[in-house]
DNA sequence: AATCTCAGCGTACAACTGTAAGCTAAAATA
DNA sequence: TATTTTAGCTTACAGTTGTACGCTGAGATT
């Protein structure tokens, strides 16, 4: 029951996930990769790629779970910086952000690529991961400040739409440039905050 | 020199152009697209091609150029409708964007997809497009309320980006939802104005 | 120990791809 | 009118792709 065979068949799977990641660039993205290159990086014969996937494209719906996976991972990372460096909220998410395009900037080209793909299927996923990131925000916000459901939501997104937009313009430069983007992004999310704010008090009133 | 000869040969590039855009949809994007079929479609041999553009990818930038020039047409319309209908600037411009992604889905297509896409020469032309639809609403958020460069140059580019990626959550959408859409962006884009608003009075309180 | 399962392999093929080379006929030029 | 230019054609080729088919040998099961 240890499953020496069930290990070595995860292992290669994994070996495929990873083979197609490293693949992913700049200039190549998942529509770009041939099912026989991924199966050469990861040391397979082409034709044993379908004793693990599909095709491709249950191949690249896996890798969207496991970058949206990292993404709230980040998240939580960033929720637990603010509450232990007492930082602002705003500046370290997107510093935290930043990180992840860095870091995982495959995992963040894959999102950001598929998210207006030729794939219904892909769109719908990372749709999926991003309103996962969304309403995690949206609920933060709900409990730290006292407005409500829908403005919290509308809110968040916002936020993550500016910042995931953010992402991908830092992708293509360095430097003062960047440093220029972010602190545009910050003053941006200090804009919905604050018009935020104000339309949740014109609420209350109304109340 | 009346330029018959000249004459079909615009003739021809024209249909190449049509062609490609008519071979753009949601599941086919730009790089999907083969010299052959594009060709095939507007009628000549495949190597006829070359008669026209260097590559693909000039015929991309080509049609990249296009849509960009759609898009500010589609601006100068909307600031038109605010003047005589004397409708909000908000839901205006809202309603025009999202006539802009029905009308001429494939052009929006094409700057949404290679504005991540992986050639960096596509990326740029498309990052220079947005940036000028961004830099005349700018002007125009300047000459209209009271607000600096700077503030104005964020605003607009905040707005540009919430109008645009709902733009692509439109595309998959219809109905009920997309009605639910326009509404969350319009309050998103509220938030940014009173936002903005209230920075550019803080900042006079100083001076 | 005998049987079954299945991850991985090699071979093979048909469908496409971009594009090189050289020809033709009609328009432009002189 | 004689010459040059060129948009479009046909033929051809080498490369890559996904995947069907059948085999093998090592783990799992009984």
């Amino acid at each position: 029951m240890s499953g020496v065979r069930a290990q070595q068949k995860q292992k290669t799977r994994q070996a495929l996930i990873q083979a197609a990641f490293n693949q992913l660039s700049a200039d190549h993205s998942f529509s770009n990769l041939s099912l026989r290159e991924v199966a050469r990086e990861a040391g397979i014969a082409p034709t044993s790629f379908y004793r693990h996937f599909k095709d491709m494209d249950e191949l690249g719906l896996t890798m969207v779970d496991e970058a949206g996976l990292t993404l709230r991972q980040l998240m939580r990372q960033a929720r637990r910086r603010i509450a232990n460096d007492g930082g602002s909220v705003i500046n370290t998410s997107v510093v935290t952000f930043m990180e992840f395009i860095d870091n995982s900037s495959n995992q963040f080209r894959l999102l950001l690529r598929e998210r207006s793909g030729t794939s219904k299927a892909f769109r719908a996923a990372v749709a999926r991961e991003v309103k996962h990131f969304i309403l995690e925000l949206a609920h933060y916000l709900e409990s730290e400040t006292k407005c409500n459901a829908m403005h919290a939501y509308i809110q968040a997104e916002s936020m993550v739409t500016l910042v995931f937009n953010a992402g991908a313009e830092a992708l293509d430069i360095e430097g003062l440039q960047r440093d220029e983007l972010i602190e545009r992004v910050i003053w941006q999310l200090r804009y919905i905050t604050r018009g935020a704010s104000h339309y949740v008090r014109e609420t209350s009133k109304e109340a």
